[in-house]
DNA sequence: TGATCATATGGACAAATGTCCCAAATTAAC
DNA sequence: GTTAATTTGGGACATTTGTCCATATGATCA
């Protein structure tokens, strides 16, 4: 349910460790806008602790939740690989401390360390993996599957969020969810 | 519509020109399943000519079609990276001429080719926008919306498909589709 | 020439979901 | 401690979508 990557947050602990130029920790409060669905991204962060939520916004009033990330995941690196502004935004939902590269040091590190190339280009491709499957999942089975896996994952890793983020990470209306929650 | 990618076919069709070991040219004729969902996949594939869908089924009965793919994408890759069973199928819907690799040739390639593995890098975080985007797009916006979305592309390319297979791409069934059709 | 299969279209009804409300409960602010 | 704001829970109704048909059209094959 909230991705985390601990492999990814080694090598860089590592990198920071050596005093690698580039680096800086940072400290977030809860709500706070890391990244903004279509502005230009110019850094790199890398999560040490703390949640985020990405969401994607067409409206203004609705958004849609892709995922939540966790310890060891990466914000940014799609935008400064592909240069294009962001796809999603992304929202501390609670208290935050991060990694933070510019760009170029980011882009820099991922040609010359192949430790860190491997561990990114493997996170890209379980987050593709992942996004697919959810994608297909969220369209092929009924609302209430999605909703009992959730609420099962969420047994197990409390995540500090409210049931409108709920509802928008399953894609419905807070109604709707509620309507499932009472007659299950 | 049908995602493509130039760089990457001029710089396999350069490595194949050079004699590079572990490539094989193959061809396929429409309907053939070149991966199912759930099995290893031992090789990895680039389109040279073509286009095939990626689909997940759950029930056998219902399949969701995550993505069209013509020349210049790449096929198995997430598998060949993660080591993980293939995440969706892959069938050919025209006929298919394709660079062919096994595994371990095409990872050594990705760590001793710094543009292959730049190339690859881009083309995964497209497909992450690409895939998040369209998923996002599906959930807030009203099936019309995605529909006419999906007809203003296809007037300038062609898709070999069944109307079964468009309302599998759209994630309803073919008689909402029909609907929505007939009341435009 | 049929017979058979896949594909396409749409009627009728059931089920799921959204929209628009309002009220209670909880939390934050002063 | 009181007020305001947010969050939660749900009724009533409209709309959308799915399910289960039946029929039509066109292609293929014996």
């Amino acid at each position: 349910m909230i991705r985390k990557n601990s492999t990814i947050l080694r090598i860089i602990d590592g990198l920071a460790a050596a005093g690698q130029a580039g680096i800086l920790v940072r400290k977030f409060p809860k709500g706070h806008l890391l990244i903004g669905q279509g502005t230009a991204v110019t850094s790199v962060f890398f999560i040490r602790s703390g949640i985020v939520k990405c969401s994607f916004a067409e409206d203004e009033d609705k958004e849609y939740i892709l995922e939540f990330l966790g310890e060891g995941q990466v914000l940014g690196e799609i935008e400064a690989i592909s240069g294009i502004p962001a796809v999603s935004s992304v929202r501390a939902i609670s208290d935050l401390s991060v990694y933070m590269f510019d760009r170029e040091s980011f882009l820099n590190l991922l040609q010359r360390r192949e430790d860190l190339n491997g561990a990114i280009l493997l996170l890209m491709a379980n987050r593709l993996a992942d996004t697919a499957q959810r994608s297909a999942r969220q369209q092929l089975r009924p609302l209430e599957h999605s909703l009992s896996q959730l609420l099962q994952a969420l047994e197990h890793e409390k995540l500090p969020c409210t049931k409108q983020e709920l509802a928008n990470y399953l894609g419905v209306t807070l109604r709707s969810l509620n309507r499932l929650m009472k007659d299950r």
